[in-house]
DNA sequence: CTACGAATTCAAGCCGACTTGAGGTCAAGC
DNA sequence: GCTTGACCTCAAGTCGGCTTGAATTCGTAG
């Protein structure tokens, strides 16, 4: 069996061990042994741990990623949930996509203000558009914080 | 001169006073006067929130927003400095489609266990690629939050 | 056997982005 | 002219996601 020491996953994936440790803490990932103090891990840690970082890329909280893919097995979340998710990521691709050509607009624009720049205020308009289209965000239930 | 009450711009944009006061205290946008003691915007000032919901939706932190689009008409970033965000973005998108095609394959995919599905791991080894090219510090974005 | 260095625990701290609360001010409507 | 309600200021609080620091415990190299 051959396991990882916390070191050994640091080293492979950049994270911290209090990170790691932080993870564990909170449920997102669990070490299977010790080697007298230090934790080990499976493997398996390090897809886990790239999982987590797509997620955290796309803007999922630890707590939502924890939902999405549950450390063992059961799927954790419902299927339509998931394709919900996967159609929220769409729509951050939408933005995104509209942020870019806005940025590279305004690198190339001559225009002395870009509030003034009838194409900048195009693209800003295209997501504006966008913004409408989407679903209400949560009535202030537990939080809306972002770090 | 017809200004908005900062009132207006909070009903116009959802976003709530207290934020948009956070907003003006940090410089991102600027109140050019008072009615009695209420803050009166420049119609503009909705373009710019726009701008900054976009950022943030991006994953970029409200210093960095400010460093793109500075509020007086000088551009605050270099050409190239924003062509690069233009590429960071666009990594981003393909960190986004790629975990958004996870999810869908995750609801779409028998496996007991995700970790065991090949194809799962072969759109984790996608990530991992693009990934390595540089690690992107993760930021999470503000949810709108209503009062 | 001892010293070393990496990992441990636990509590506390930090940053960003706001929100909340207490106490105050004001212009508009009756 | 008084009430009302939205806004004001300022300090403090919150939450997520870690990091830092002090005191401690190991396993391994020498």
């Amino acid at each position: 069996m051959k396991f990882l020491d916390i070191g050994e996953v640091c080293a492979a994936t950049g994270i911290k061990p209090s990170a790691l440790r932080y993870y564990e803490e909170i449920g997102l990932v669990a070490s299977i042994s010790r080697h007298g103090l230090r934790r080990q891990f499976e493997p398996d840690v390090l897809l886990q741990l790239k999982l987590i970082a797509m997620g955290r890329i796309a803007g999922f909280s630890l707590a939502e990623i924890g939902g999405m893919f549950g450390r063992d097995q059961t799927p954790a979340l419902s299927r339509p949930a998931i394709l919900q998710k996967a159609a929220d990521i769409d729509r951050q691709i939408r933005e995104l996509t509209a942020l870019r050509d806005t940025l590279r607009h305004v690198a190339a624009c001559p225009a002395p203000s870009h509030l003034e720049c009838p194409t900048f205020r195009r693209l800003l308009d295209v997501v504006a558009k966008q913004g409408r289209s989407r679903a209400r965000k949560p009535r202030r239930p537990a939080k809306a914080a972002l770090p």
